[in-house]
DNA sequence: GATTAATATTGACGCATGTAAAAAGCGTCT
DNA sequence: AGACGCTTTTTACATGCGTCAATATTAATC
């Protein structure tokens, strides 16, 4: 059934004898038009094929109901769960979301943020590429959009509204949990990609030194693998184990993917990292990924909320978007971590 | 450096003292305009804080330098993997890429095609949903735009360029391995969510017969798990195992999120899959998810040719883009899978 | 220095819609 | 019948830029 296409209200207009800015208002919100002519419109639309112009109908509202998306790095299931929990806390504030991702590329993260300033979004949600970023971006961004931080803070910017996880929680959590159970854990860095990473360690150096015990970090001089995380955790780790080091060691890593890849270290040297055996090799991570649960062993690890990480930023970038003139307090969100005990640690 | 916020062309027009015109065409290409004019304009633009405005340019354009991509599920490498490599395929043409997540939901799929026209894309590539989907969605898209459907193909649907893996190949390679190394495998089946389940699953059959061995599916009753296909392995393999059987069989699995599952069942009853040992249980899956070499055991697959198929459906769907009218030859591109023999097989 | 070609500017119109004000239609109540 | 309120239509202007034709300016050529 090849419904004749129309390509402009002008012409829907004369074809369904309904006046354009009826048209134009119904297409809007159908409340705003008598229920007589509601009718007449949906049953004109069924005879025809017609989709307004997404262009012109943006161009002139104040509001153009999108808000852009920047992740650093789509092959990562942690960024993808960010993604989803945003894309559904937008849609169900109906509104689109516009997603550019950043291939771990400064000068592309710089583009996408060109892109929505000039599709006039209504405001931005950045998760930062790292330390390789140009802060003018983000700073530019926040200076003319209504723009939120997520997941990782590059310190030199203040001023801007961050939603995120507590690092000190989380990392505190997983280190008092593996001192307590067993061996004092050693930190098993991850590239220092992003402002997490140094936080994280951070936060387990001032966690150990609470408890009384040596803080002692390994492989965060290693910075070849960037965004490689299981190769760099299993590179590490085959090296130490090679040299008969760590193999009766808790070893907590700064994310679960270096974990996944210390895993396979274990494995590879026919180690089986365990809970239940004090005194022997033990693996943690931090985020909770996916597949954690379905790794040998099923990885202990911390979880990061990502569902209210996603949601707060959308509830704190619409709050933005709705008030009158950019206020000045600028709020920092921090969600807790939940410790999941599995097997490995 | 606060520089003066400059919002229309008019604007900068007066600002910097060159016809507006003129400034229209430096911004499509800087070559169009006279040195001096591009020397002079690019001095004014580093004075004022301007960016063209995406609706007005692309209104009227014939043109709008985008493609729209839909992607049924966003938590899987696979897709993310297959997105990565369109977005720098397009980026490369200089296409900005607009990514629309179907979240399997069919209506959430309909309304990013419609979302793709009323933008006007100059081309949209989708990987379906699946046996849920609206083929009209489809066939929508297809009548109006340049369109490539990817990785599954709806059976239903012809007149319809397609860029995949060739299954009947790619599973055909890692069933003839399986039977030649060791036992004849049984199929694990996935969820029957997209047309590649089936796909994969037939090719199977063909090739055990061809072989002379008597095929067997398991798994493909349950549909409870959708895409939750660790879960899914698991359970099947938990409740094979628990009750006796398959211990000693080759397992191939519809797709590698499927064999984590089943690795995770092995482990959980002590077994240890292995390509060593001739008699004992193996298990191997399909598309290279990027863990599998960190699994342990780790994975045996065959690797989808994610960079080439993605690739592809750039390269098909600009060449639709600039053909002067519909041509009516529609293609099937089909990509060959890699054996990469690995640990578990 | 005059001629020619290349380039720039000016002015005008178009794109598909939003939006506001005024006029017209309709039903209800007194 | 007339006044009132609601909705719709009419009319007109606005948005920011593409594009074209005509004209003005500049540069290059002889």
């Amino acid at each position: 059934m090849p419904k004749p296409e129309i390509h402009t209200m002008e012409e829907l207009s004369a074809a369904i004898g309904v006046s354009r800015p009826t048209l134009s208002r119904y297409f809007q919100d159908p409340a705003k038009v008598s229920r007589s002519s509601v009718e007449r419109i949906r049953r004109g639309l069924e005879k025809v094929d017609y989709t307004p112009n997404f262009f012109a109908t943006r161009m002139n509202r104040k509001t153009t109901g999108m808000i852009g998306v920047i992740i650093p790095y789509l092959n990562d299931l942690f960024f993808t769960r960010l993604l989803e929990s945003i894309e559904r806390a937008a849609m169900k504030a109906g509104y689109t979301v516009i997603t550019q991702c950043s291939h771990s590329d400064p000068e592309i993260e710089k583009r996408a943020a060109e892109t929505f300033l000039s599709m006039s979004v209504d405001g931005a949600i950045v998760a930062p590429l790292g330390n390789h970023s140009d802060m003018r971006v983000y700073e530019r961004l926040n200076a003319r959009l209504p723009f939120v931080l997520m997941d990782s803070r590059p310190k030199p910017l203040t001023d801007v509204d961050f939603v995120g996880t507590d690092h000190v929680q989380s990392t505190g959590v997983i280190t008092e949990y593996l001192c307590r159970v067993g061996s004092p854990p050693i930190f098993l860095a991850m590239p220092r990609v992003n402002f997490n990473a140094l936080e994280r360690e951070n936060a387990y150096v001032a966690k150990m030194e609470l408890l009384g015990f040596e803080p002692v970090v390994i492989g965060a001089e290693v910075v070849r693998q960037e965004w490689h995380f299981e190769a760099h955790g299993l590179a590490v780790l085959n090296d130490q184990f090679s040299k008969g080091r760590l193999l009766e060691s808790s070893i907590l890593c700064a994310n679960d993917r270096v974990a996944i890849g210390a895993l396979r270290a274990a494995a590879q040297h026919g180690l089986e990292p365990g809970a239940l055996r004090r005194g022997g090799l033990r693996i943690a991570g931090h985020d909770d990924y996916p597949l954690c649960p379905y790794t040998t062993p099923a990885l202990t690890t911390v979880a990061q909320n990502v569902a209210a990480i996603g949601q707060a930023a959308v509830d704190r970038l619409l709050e933005k978007c709705s008030a009158e003139k950019q206020s000045g307090n600028h709020a920092i969100t921090l969600m807790d971590g939940v410790l999941k005990i599995r097997e490995s640690a």
